[in-house]
DNA sequence: TGGCAGTGCCTAAGGTGCTTAGGCAAGCAG
DNA sequence: CTGCTTGCCTAAGCACCTTAGGCACTGCCA
């Protein structure tokens, strides 16, 4: 019988377009098997199961959407940085439902510490240096901005901004403008 | 055999704690029978099934919530309510983890709208009450509490300020801080 | 170019969980 | 006390996950 040509790469790859496809929860070894049109046992020489193929999702996810924001802040500062962070975020998780949902995984510290995910926490350091906050005001600062976006993008997937007025698009900047806005004027303690 | 007195307010109740336990995603009903020392088809009369009983398990959780949110923000105004709003959210899901995952289950549209859900949305504005901000404007100010709350305690649940200083507790301090900030500056369009 | 080793995918089998159909008996109503 | 409702049961079938062990294709080396 001929080789399907598997390896943890593509499975991986093609894992993430299941995710997108059907929901990141949907992602099963077995609908795996059947795009490949492999039996499920295979997978199992190239992935450890069902958990691992998922962590892998998430870490692709977590790869796709670093490099993403990494070329959208480069050469901005100030809001525009932040607008521009925020909005390759949100662009992400529209584009791609079922990874952005990957990259909610709770990883084990060991994955996480090797994960992008280190590169996610640096850029938003970045994009403050524009705001001149320092030591543990650039920290908080960035637990804010981390859970805005995180926030913002997740109710929106959920729908929560469907079917009322005005759209998400118009919360979306003013909510932006809103951080801005408090970053600019942070409160001291 | 003697009858184990099974309702589906029971099992829904039974089904929270084992959220709580184990993890929203780890509420199985096959678990839930064994807890009430009946066979799982036993369930069937009761519940709908597995999805039946997760939704069960959310709207319980939302009403417990809206609960607590309503006696919290009672009587206060302005950063006050606000705090106490926040920290109602933050709370309950320290407290429960399991059922506040639950509250994050996507609702389809008429449940939702029977849900306590929509108490949640009236409270919120009420909470902006205080910061005299009207029409579009507020429901742009709903939007941004909503997601830095729901953000932030996702990413504290999911271990993300774990390990790192200062600690989560001065961070939600400061980041209410902010959004306070930021409502009563809140920028024109 | 042929043989052989390694490895890629397979069959087989056992586990958990979900769901439906149909049966028996416990406990209440007349 | 009889009969009926209904609460819980057995049985059976489906989907997914995982491990163990086997056959044959592929590519390397003689």
């Amino acid at each position: 019988m001929a080789r399907a040509g598997l390896t943890t790469a593509r499975l991986t790859r093609a894992g993430a377009e299941l995710a997108d496809e059907l929901g990141f929860d949907h992602v099963t070894v077995t609908e795996l098997a059947r795009r490949f049109d492999v039996k499920v046992a295979s997978l199992y020489s190239h992935l450890g199961g069902s958990a691992d193929l998922r962590t892998r999702i998430a870490l692709l996810a977590l790869e796709e959407l670093a490099d993403r924001v990494a070329a959208a802040v480069a050469g901005r500062a100030g809001k525009d940085a932040l607008v521009a962070f925020s909005d390759a975020y949100r662009d992400y998780a529209r584009e791609h439902p079922g990874r952005f949902d990957a990259t909610q995984l709770r990883l084990d510290a060991d994955t996480a510490r090797a994960s992008a995910g280190v590169r996610h926490a640096e850029m938003m350091r970045a994009v403050l240096r524009g705001y001149h906050l320092h030591g543990d005001d650039q920290t908080h600062a960035v637990r804010l901005i981390g859970s805005v976006v995180n926030g913002y993008v997740r109710l929106e997937a959920a729908g929560g901004f469907d079917h009322s007025d005005p759209g998400s698009d118009a919360s979306w900047a003013r909510v932006l403008d809103a951080v801005d806005v408090a970053l600019r004027a942070w409160p001291p303690p």
